[in-house]
DNA sequence: GTCCATGCAAACTGTTTGCACGCGC
DNA sequence: GCGCGTGCAAACAGTTTGCATGGAC
């Protein structure tokens, strides 16, 4: 077990600090572009590297969670109580959250059966929300 | 409706062919480079250019799906006749495939009380598989 | 003084695009 | 000849890294 660090490595820094309030007040699901700009307002000399060296290190201390929305760059968002999932909508782009527990539970008794542990579940729905739905449906 | 192409687009040309059959012909979730490098000794002229247009193109059509399996470049696998999702093993790194027409049904439902229409569902589970779950459990 | 976090810019990876060529109809 | 697909290289977006500075203990 080597590279202990021998001083005081993991501080949760003003930057650190400014990068994890962003997300956590955030009721979105933030990319790091956007997640840059609302710093900036705050401390305008924060860098981008720094940005992304703190998403690295909250992810890693289990603070936020990186999410995959299907696009070419991440989202992030402040780790929930309540595990869920993301439903995006095709056609608004909607984002919807879906309390998803039977899900976790659906894919923990799945898995278990071929002996498989299940850590972590990543679900991304898409389709069609209720208003696009009508729209479509009228067409 | 602007744009009717006046000629014949869409053609199955011999490089979109050769895309086509390296991601049918293999098991694996092929990325992006390792497609390109089998392309390649099969016609070494071809570009990595038309490796991305080719996959467009097959994803366009249907022939092909595009996974973010929580990687930064994207996995391709040929669309298959049943439904499935993937695993990953977080100690080993293998990949193990999942029928999960459960899921589907699942989602479907769970949405549907919502007034969301499901058309596509992205699963990626991670976790251990068998064999390093022993192992840890050994330790 | 030591160690880490930071800022800056450059590097790097994965992907897309502009443009000229050329094949097939 | 015309249109589309292709090859090449350059551009691009997102992310990571090397290095010098500076603050906290």
């Amino acid at each position: 077990m080597p590279d202990k660090p021998s001083s005081s490595p993991g501080q949760l820094t003003r930057q650190r600090k400014l990068v994890w309030d962003i997300v956590k007040d955030s009721r979105e699901h933030l990319d790091v572009k956007t997640i840059y700009l609302i710093a900036q307002t705050r401390n305008p000399f924060i860098s981008q590297a720094t940005v992304y060296r703190s998403l690295t290190f909250l992810k890693k201390a289990g603070l936020v969670d990186e999410l995959s929305l299907g696009e070419s760059h991440h989202h992030y968002e402040a780790v929930h109580a309540t595990p869920h999932e993301h439903f995006t909508c095709l056609k608004c782009g909607k984002l919807i959250e879906l309390e998803t527990s039977q899900f976790y539970e659906l894919a923990r008794r799945i898995c278990a059966e071929q002996g498989l542990k299940v850590t972590h579940m990543d679900l991304l729905l898409s389709g069609y929300c209720p208003e696009c739905t009508m729209a479509e449906g009228r067409k």
